[in-house]
DNA sequence: CAATGTGAAACGCTTCACAGCG
DNA sequence: CGCTGTGAAGCGTTTCACATTG
């Protein structure tokens, strides 16, 4: 019931997609050991993060999964459903409008924007393509939180100067270019590029 | 030229990638202040992290930016192309191997696999699309380091366990479920749920 | 005994403060 | 002066060690 920091409420939304998975399974018990061997992430870590949110498990018998699961959802997402806009539909765009694990989660894309006009008053996957100009107006209208960038890195930068003018809060920037924004504003970046090559570097050790 | 820890490696990228682009509009010169201003990182992270790689900067001057590009990958990536195989040409596959950012920046994707017949035989970019089966003589013969899974959650620990068995290094997991693998390889976890929803929870404050 | 929960120690990373330099 | 380079301080996170509990 602490002060939660920012890598525990992280680790909670792995602990909150694992749980789900264990719960249709129909298992009704897991302890921090179980945990710790599926995620990856160390035992007492979790025993840490899971405390920090209220004491739920029980000695000898370990944390109730479906229980476990209401009470991390409870804080860390409160029963919200989060709207995502979308900017880019190419290949990338694409893709993510097609994702098939938004539905379930808690995220909602509710509108994507485009320049190319071929692509505008399409719907894919139910979700329309707009004109980039309209995205002020129907961001506001569709009360989208998030925003992610998949256009070229060309033009990551008035993307997101539009992004934060329509008042979104938070921006995944898939475009391999740093973009500038208010500190009001989270931006996570994912490049595929840096990601891979992180990995690659850190390999070599 | 002391230990380089990993966050300094992962940052040098975010240096490269941004002095690639100031080298293409003809810019000579940057200083840490300047790079900061672009990147978001503290101008002493920024001198730190270049000082571990030696001392190229000039006082009242700051760097060459041909110099310290050249450094930079001289220590992180040391001229190696990245060889990279793919696991799953759905959407999101599909995405990845038409992303153009690849072909400048010493990744190579050399191979893709997938289970679905119809897209088995194809060339996508200039890719060959195999069978899964015969991932683990395909990743040998084309010396694959490391290997991305675009595969459905359902399948995702299989696929991982193939890829440990062809001898690949590190893995980009986009499956949003945690795999087990052997420590000594490298897992980074690209989840776009959880990345939103992070993203989400981290702005509500 | 086998599990959770937790203060304290250890660790790694970032920021501070400032020396050095042209 | 305006910049780089860096030891030391500060901070946040993880791990350790162990008390606690049914």
């Amino acid at each position: 019931m602490k002060n939660i920091s920012r890598r525990t409420v992280d680790r909670a939304l792995i602990y909150i997609r694992t749980l789900e998975h264990l719960i249709k399974e129909k298992r009704y018990l897991v302890s921090s050991k179980d945990l710790a061997l599926i995620t990856g992430i160390s035992d007492v870590q979790i025993r840490k993060d899971i405390s920090s949110f209220g004491k739920v498990g029980r000695p000898r018998i370990g944390y109730k999964t479906a229980e476990l699961n209401k009470t991390l959802k409870g804080f860390v997402l409160q029963e919200n459903v989060v709207h995502v806009a979308l900017f880019g539909v190419g290949h990338l765009g694409t893709a993510i409008l097609r994702y098939p694990a938004f539905n379930e989660d808690n995220i909602k894309l509710v509108a994507a924007f485009e320049k190319d006009k071929s692509k505008i008053g399409k719907k894919i996957n139910g979700v329309r393509v707009y004109p980039v100009e309209m995205a002020p107006k129907i961001i506001k209208r569709t009360h989208a939180d998030l925003g992610i960038i998949a256009v070229p890195a060309s033009h990551s930068q008035e993307v997101a100067d539009i992004m934060v003018l329509s008042g979104l809060r938070g921006i995944v920037n898939f475009a391999p270019a740093s973009i500038s924004v208010p500190k009001s504003v989270i931006v996570k970046d994912i490049d595929f590029t840096i990601e891979l090559l992180s990995l690659f570097c850190n390999s070599q050790r």
